[in-house]
Parts: structure tokens; sequence; C-alpha cells
DNA sequence: GTTTCGTGCGCATTCGAGTGCGCAAACGAC
DNA sequence: GTCGTTTGCGCACTCGAATGCGCACGAAAC
């Protein structure tokens, strides 16, 4: 049995109250300099540790924040585990905890809402589809929230530039001479996606490219030759100048161009989205837009904890990206 | 503010005894029909959610359990996310929480082991060096505890058939003809590197190869070159068939073999160990060890919650890996 | 000796839910 | 009309800590 404040209370002839009050260093509540001794040093020599969830029950605070997606955690996720790793690092400065809900494995949004009004979690990161359940209820109520890396409609977040981005990937491949284009989307909702394929558009035809020769394919990646194969049917032909909605899309692509013998970039060009560059083999370099986000996982922690703090924030954070060069464009 | 048991009680003019009986579903306690319809209808109404910190407090259990590495997460790190894809696959099925702590960033393992003692988590999951003093403070305890990966002393863990590996390994090089064998271990202490190390040492002295032939470098994997000078310079010449402690350090290797123009696997071959095979680029197929890391996961929360229920648990389960031929060796 | 002030600390309640025990009303039996 | 039983529910306390308020006691002031 763990050690609570009524056992040193007990063990000194005094009360819990004026326990408590010491080892929370209340001091409008004076008291003498030899009991203040006594206790801390009874509490050193018990090893008393204070119950959390007393802690939390009473002062309505659990110093404890969730991170929720509906994306799956493995080997292939790159962007889960450098957001992971930005949210630890920002969440141990300010000593909250880090509660994982994965809409993906049995769990439904339900169930994060629930554990949110059960008062077990401060507030909440969000990475989601626009169209999740929960979004909805989260920002009808008044919980604090920051979504991650992809806008939700009424919430605030932290996102990357995606326009900025886009923009530099047509004007790199504009002027690298390409005249047909293509863009890889994802067949899931996802709110940048959506916002990097309508920057891809914007300009384009801001170079007098239209739909004729700028389309959109929504092909599950899973099976990059199919992909491949809608892209080499297309009848407006090579070369074509793929951007890619992210960097896992673009690597598949590229392994089913290497297996097919197509030439890249001669006659598909490829760019990613993301930065995640491969430290595994030195095959190629993939030219993609490299994305802060670690420090998009920093900044959204900055910010929940000003919300749950009762300041106002943003609604949307954005965050500069820059094109990384490399071989496949 | 939430709607408590007593908002509930005070609607109906009941007392938040009844109500709490009712919605606890509490059998011993006989209450009319009409009464029980009424709770649970205002409940719904009224949107109630019990509150998880009470509950917890009141019955000593949290339904959230830990997991604490003094490893970092990044893109990098295949074997955190593929870990915990698992454990939130095994938790959802338990309805359990999973609460993250890291020893890297800044949060010390006092912290954590007094998240523990505060009553924060029911248990925890474990990866980290043997020497971290965590490992001693949990196993003088009488927390719930599982090591993921690393065998811990004195702490029940769930591991990787290291050795059965290592077996493979030099079966495998030994019959391609190889004669000189390097191993390649990291600078940190882990309980599965030297449990490889031990059992490639040994199954090479089986073999009649001593240490002269068999050579352990500690270098850090940070620059790839190093690793690859001494492998050069070492005066027993080439080829060499190098057995990594795990992937992520192969992968790194043949990057600089490739960029230095080594010949792989005529000059050295390279084998890893950890089954993370590279999905971005098709240059090559590392030879590596399969290692069920989803399964080792799930096994880990089937014992811990079997530990939280109050049975015994196995001090070491061992899952059984398997070769997967590539083209480094 | 009474008032005043200050020091040192505890009582009682709160947070929200769970639980042993026992009370009151309704019911039937005799 | 009295006794015994069943049904239906609440009192009071628990978990462990935090906190507003106020009491008791000593010293100093008059």
């Amino acid at each position: 049995m763990p050690v609570t404040a009524k056992d040193i209370a007990r063990e000194l002839g005094l009360s819990p109250s004026t326990v408590s009050r010491i080892l929370q260093g209340d001091s409008r509540h004076r008291v003498s300099v030899q009991t203040r001794e006594r206790i801390l040093s009874t509490a050193r020599r018990l090893d008393y540790q204070p119950n959390a969830l007393a802690q939390s029950l009473r002062r309505g605070r659990t110093h404890v924040v969730g991170l929720y997606t509906n994306h799956k955690y493995d080997a292939r996720n790159d962007f889960l585990s450098e957001i992971l790793g930005g949210l630890q690092l920002a969440c141990a400065r300010h000593r909250l905890d880090l509660l994982l809900h994965c809409g993906y494995a049995g769990r439904t949004s339900d169930d994060t809402f629930n554990a949110l009004r059960g008062g077990r979690m401060d507030g909440l990161f969000l990475h989601t589809s626009p169209d999740d359940p929960l979004v909805a209820r989260l920002s009808a109520s008044e919980m604090h929230v920051v979504a991650l890396a992809d806008p939700l409609p009424d919430l605030p977040s932290v996102t990357c530039d995606d326009v900025e981005g886009m923009r530099q990937i047509v004007a790199e491949s504009q002027s690298r001479g390409y005249r047909r284009f293509a863009f890889l989307a994802p067949q899931f909702e996802l709110a940048s996606v959506e916002r990097r394929r309508a920057a891809w558009e914007r300009f384009l035809e801001a170079h007098g490219v239209y739909a004729k020769e700028a389309h959109v394919f929504r092909v599950p990646i899973e099976d990059a030759h199919t992909v491949l194969d809608a892209l080499l049917q297309w009848r407006e032909g090579l070369p074509v100048a793929v951007a890619c909605w992210n960097d896992r899309t673009a690597y598949s692509l590229l392994r089913a161009c290497a297996e097919r013998g197509v030439r890249v970039p001669q006659e598909i060009a490829v760019t990613g989205f993301d930065g995640f560059l491969d430290d595994k083999l030195p095959a190629r370099r993939l030219t993609t837009i490299g994305c802060p986000w670690v420090d998009v996982a920093v900044q959204a922690v900055e910010l929940l904890v000003r919300g749950i703090g009762g300041e106002a924030i943003p609604a949307e954070t954005m965050l500069p990206v820059k094109l990384i060069a490399g071989d496949t464009l």
C-alpha cells in the first residue's frame, strides 16, 4: 500500500490538512519551521508520493493530454513517429503526459470523446479526416483541442504551408520543361491533401496549364503498379511530372517505376511531400517538400497549453516549408 | 460543467448512491424497475459521463498502462512504431489506454516511477537498458511490469528468439563460404544485443571459428563511414560477413558501402536483425531476421493484463523468428 | 485582569463516485 | 392488531488530497 498524506499526519500527530499544505507549499498557511521540517523529513523517510488521481480530481487538472488519430502506427508510418517525437519533446518540457487514442484499432471516436469528458485529459491533439464524427462533437464542446498537420473545421490547427510547397513544386517542374502533370491523391479525405491539390491546380493554371494536361489520380497506393499503369495509359503521354500527395506515395511509385524499367525523371518525374528522406539505401534521392513535422508538434503543444491556460489561440498556425532537391524531378 | 451522478440524483429526487448503483449495475441492491428506467433515461438525456478520475480513485484501477522507453521516437525508428502499433491494437481490445513516458526528452525515470506509484497507471511496458535505475526500482516494487523486446533483470519480458536468429545467420554465412566474420554492436547496453553477440560467437565457435577471425566492432552507427573504415582496415582482410545487431545499423552500413563502391556481398556481406524491409526504393533487399514485433507487443499486453489481474506470469516469453533471404549475404 | 494581536494549526467540506449497512414503508400471515 | 418479511432506497463513510475559515493559545499592550 502506498503512503498517503494521512499516514504522515498520523505518524506526527498532525492533521492531514497541515501536511497537505506543507507538501504543496501553501504559503498563506503559517506553520512553524520545526513542523515543516518534521513533515518534510517524514515524507522523505516514508517515500511519500502524492496520489495523482486524487490531486487531479480535486484540482481539476490532470497534466495529461491525448493524441487521437485514425491512422495506424507501423514501421512505414514515418509521419506519426515524427509527430510523436515532437509531442514527447514538448510535453516533457511542460511536464505533460501523453495518452494515446487510436481510431483504427477497434476504439471508436466516442471512446476518445468520453475519455476527454471523463476528466482523464486536459486537452487533445487530433489528426483525422474532416468527416470524423469526433470533429463535430469536439468543436461543439468546450474541450481544448489542436489539430495536427491537417486543418479541421472550427478547430485550431498547426499545419505546414501546403500552398507554398505546391507552388515550389509546380515552379520547379515548369522550369524543367514538363508540360503534362498528374497529381496522386489518396482515396480517403484529408484536408491538407485537398489543399495541396487545389494549390497545384491553381499554380498550373497560372502557368497556362489546364485540366486536359493536368489530371488528378485517386488510386489506392497499396498497389503501386496499378497507379503506374494508370499513368502510362493516360492518353496525354509522357513525360509527365507526377506530384504525389506525400512521400510514402512517391516512394511506392518510384519502386514500381524501377520494377517496370520506367526511367525517372526522363519519362516520369516524381515529387513527394513531407521530407522523409530514405536513410536506408542510397538509390535515389526523392525530390520533395521538407515539412517541419517535429516543429508542428512542438507548436501544437505550446498552443494547447495556452488554450488550457485559458488563452485564446489562433485558428491556424502555418509553418514554412522548403523544397528539397533530389534527382527524381 | 460536466453532468455528475449527483445532478441526476437531484433531478429525480433520489440519492446519489442509488444513481451510482444503477449506473454501475450493482445487482445486490434492489431498485424498482421504474426508478431504474428513470435513472437510465435521465442519464441519457443529460448525456452523463462518469468521471474517470473519481472512479479510478475509488476502485483503485485506472485502465491505463504506460510505455516507458529511453529511446527516441522519430521517422527512422521503425522499431518503436511497430511496437506501438501492436500495443495499440491489443490495448484497444482490453479497453486500456496507453500513456507514453519517454526517458530521452528531459523526463527522468523517476518521473515514470512516480507516475506509476501515483496511481496514474495500472502497469507499465518497459524498453530500456538493464542499467537504467528504473529497472532496479521496479523489480524491488510490487508494480506490474513487462519488458518489451529486451529482457531485463528480475522482470518478466516478451522477446524474440535472438539465439535462433543468430544461429540461422551464422549457418547461412557459413554455408555461403565466408571465413571471416564481424559483429556490429551499438555503444549502449541492451540485453538482446549481448544475447545476439554471445550466440553469434558461440555458433561460430561451433563451426571452428575463433576470436581471430571473428571480431566485434562497437562503433557509433551515426558515422557509417567510420564503421566501414574500421572494417576495411581490419587486418584479416576481405571478404567478411558482417552481422549487424539490427536493421538500421545494417542499412547505414549498406549505404556507406554503396557510397564507397564496396561490393556487397562479394567484399562485405551484410545481415540485419528485425525484418524491417525497405519499402521506399528497390535497390537491395537486406538479408535479415524477421522478428514479430507486433506480436511481441500483443503478447506483452496479454501478460500485463494477466499480471494486473493477479495471475503469475512467466519470466520470459520468447517468440520465434525466421530468416528473410535478401541479396546482401 | 482584560483586550488585542499574531502565531500555529485543525475542522469540515469539496472534488465525483462507490459501498456496507440499516431504516422505513408496504405487504402478507396469523 | 401485531409480528415477520420483503421491497426500495438513503445515510454515512471511503478513496486521497486541497482549501476556506476559524479556533485556541501565547505574548504583548493597556
